[in-house]
DNA sequence: CCCATATTTGCAACATTGTTGCATTTGGAA
DNA sequence: TTCCAAATGCAACAATGTTGCAAATATGGG
């Protein structure tokens, strides 16, 4: 689906920046972190837009955030449709060696078996290692 | 046990620095962020050392590392005795509300059904929500 | 098409987490 | 006590993210 389409579909204003944010990540086909949504996105960059426009499309379901490290964050499109929990509900491989973010749509974990008294409202896996061409 | 032992078990040296988290992690009883550790430190507090003792510390198999959200980042003391795995390789629990975290020691994830040719070295699962005096 | 306005952008400044280089200090062993 | 590798403490820097505010813009109504 286009770009265009997809904020329509969202109700959301068609801005160049939110335009450019969905192209670099089809374009990509892959997790991007910011430094490498910015380098595609050219020149006219500012970093408090980009965030800014990342919550917009993370809270509409366009996109979600993936918390690899310390200081690395990446970002991932949904698949298009209506917004379903197990959308962004799955569990994300990155590989040690080549630096890439795989979104593991078929692993859904849990539930799990907490103490009593405890109630899960969303949940985190990240698996590490070396992925299928690096291994 | 006490900090100086616990130095002295695993061949590192007994500075004060060390001994100051170790004993500032004793004393709260749970996870604490960088900052909360450094109020308990007070004024003669480096955050220059403060990482370069984490880093030992946790290559020592004494601490452990909880990436709880982007710029979230806690530190919890392993069981005493000698490392195994399992120390470190369970789940942990984020409560929304109180913004305290839980290591769940018993909950141990995985293994994952990965597609064919990826290797897992490690996995973090973090489970946000409310906790049981939150709830 | 043009206008009004609420939304969004872009800039400056700042906050938090973490790292690197280097001179000084210190723990621990001879 | 003396010596030296290891660790500390300081300055500077890097990456990610946030806040306040003025200027620009998308979009609906005339």
């Amino acid at each position: 689906m286009q770009a265009l389409e997809i904020l329509q579909q969202h109700n959301l204003k068609k801005t160049s920046p939110r335009l450019a944010i969905i192209e670099a990540l089809q374009s990509s086909g892959e997790p991007l972190a910011e430094a490498e949504i910015s380098i595609k996105m050219g020149s006219h960059y500012d970093r408090t837009t980009f965030y800014r426009s990342m919550l917009t499309l993370e809270e509409a379901g366009i996109l979600h955030r993936i918390i690899v490290d310390k200081l690395l964050v990446k970002y991932a499109l949904n698949p298009a449709g209506p917004t379903v929990k197990s959308q962004t509900d799955h569990a994300h491989f990155y590989c040690n060696q080549c630096k890439k973010l795989v979104c593991l749509e078929e692993i859904h974990p849990g539930p799990y078996r907490l103490p009593a008294g405890f109630q899960t409202s969303e949940s985190e896996v990240i698996i590490k290692g070396l992925c299928n061409k690096c291994s």
